[in-house]
DNA sequence: TCTGGGGTCCTAGGACCC
DNA sequence: TCTGGGGTCCTAGGACCC
């Protein structure tokens, strides 16, 4: 039986965040964005992207191409909020939604939809709700997977709705360009280009299989699926956040470390706060140095214990910075993730199950101890390999 | 005034255990 | 007695997405 999914993405959504609260800005080219000299664009209205203003632009140049560009900082508990309420009102109208990032999610309307005479209705209505009780506009895509779902919501922006059938995707998919292909970047586009892989439609033919399987190597198998139209209609919705990162561009190279243990410390303190905020502890923690040149290192360690304690996260993040920096090398950007996450109180759990066999161990020990000091030796190690052969 | 910040997932090698 | 194979964890690196 086959499926309908949605995809709904909402366009420009932090300039839509932004108009909402402050009408005054509607019509006018805005860019969200950070307010540093290093700041980049996040999100760039359609009146700013006719300047060629886009997402990912350095502010300078933004200004450059646009002088007229209205520049907001990003407020992105508000962001958080109103993705909740876009959320809320997809879920009134059905409970299978996976949320995809802040400002897009697949339904599954196969059910839904039987109430309709075409699913273009239902695409229809919630996209004429959603911008006149929530002020967000959308982009609806529908397919049969949500690998075409999402390709067809990308094909008319803003405010589009777009069908791609199973049937269409020779017409209206593989004459794409390979790199408008949900999956492949901005690496892996060159690499098949060189090999002639130019479209879409090049990826998903049969006669490719094998350049392809040499350029991106395991990851082919599902593009290739996805290209023909065979992407997965299973959709996942609960998500587990499984790693928390705060991290810094400076204003400035630096080689000062003073500045430097600054600003771990800054960056631990706000990884606390993002661990109160989703209730979780974690194990390790990983420190990001991104030198002037750009060139990236990542350096991890695992914690003794769960933890969310200020003094746990800057102490390993700075002895990692320590034992693994190259010293003379000016740094440009600092980070910190904290990664094998659980839950506080799953981990309050397991925590008293750590005491509980730390405390285990030392009645052994203390065992051994007086036995010893009685002269029962021999009692004593068959006392602990038996403990052994419990733990295997 | 070159190039943010927050994520996910995958691969691969080595250690370690059985 | 020169030598296995499977599973899992840890670490490093990288691609990609919004």
């Amino acid at each position: 039986m086959g499926r309908v999914i949605f995809h709904i993405d909402l366009n420009s959504f932090f300039a839509s965040a932004e108009i909402m609260r402050n009408s005054a800005l509607a019509g006018q080219p805005l860019a969200i964005s950070g307010l540093s000299r290093r700041a980049v664009v996040s999100t760039a209205s359609y009146e700013a992207r006719k300047y060629g203003v886009h997402s990912a632009m350095p502010l300078h140049q933004a200004l450059e191409k646009c002088p007229d560009l209205v520049v907001v900082q990003g407020d992105y508990a508000w962001y958080e909020q109103l993705s909740e309420r876009f959320l809320s009102f997809i879920r009134s109208i059905t409970p299978l939604v996976e949320q995809a990032s802040i400002d897009e999610c697949y339904a599954d309307m196969s059910e839904v939809i039987r109430a309709y005479k075409r699913p273009l209705d239902l695409a229809w209505i919630i996209q004429k709700r959603l911008y006149e009780e929530l002020k967000l506009p959308c982009s609806i895509g529908i397919g049969p997977n949500k690998f075409l779902a999402k390709m067809a919501s990308d094909m008319h922006k803003p405010m589009g709705i777009t069908i791609l059938r199973k049937q269409e995707i020779a017409k209206k998919l593989w004459p794409l360009p390979i790199g408008s292909m949900i999956g492949i970047g901005k690496k892996s586009t060159p690499l098949l280009e060189k090999a002639g892989i130019e479209t879409i439609g090049d990826l998903a033919d049969p006669t490719n299989e094998n350049r392809v399987m040499q350029i991106l190597g395991k990851a082919s198998y599902q593009l290739i699926q996805n290209a023909r139209g065979n992407g997965t209609n299973v959709l996942t919705f609960s998500h587990s956040v499984q790693s928390i990162s705060r991290s810094t561009t400076l204003d400035k190279d630096t080689l000062d470390d003073q500045e430097i243990r600054l600003a771990f410390q800054k960056l631990c303190h706000a990884l606390v706060q993002g661990c109160r905020e989703e209730g979780v502890v974690g194990k390790m923690i990983s420190i990001t140095i991104r030198y002037f040149d750009f060139k990236n290192i990542v350096r991890s360690a695992s914690l003794e214990h769960y933890s969310d304690r200020f003094a746990d996260f800057y102490e390993t993040a700075l002895l990692l910075f320590d034992n693994h920096h190259t010293a003379d090398i000016p740094i440009r950007h600092l980070g910190v993730t904290l990664g094998t996450l659980a839950s506080t109180t799953r981990a309050i759990q397991q925590l008293d199950l750590f005491t509980a066999q730390k405390a285990e161990k030392i009645d052994v020990l203390e065992e051994l101890n007086a036995q010893l000091s009685t002269g029962k030796l021999v009692f004593a190690s068959s006392l602990l390999s038996k403990k052994d052969d419990q733990k295997r």
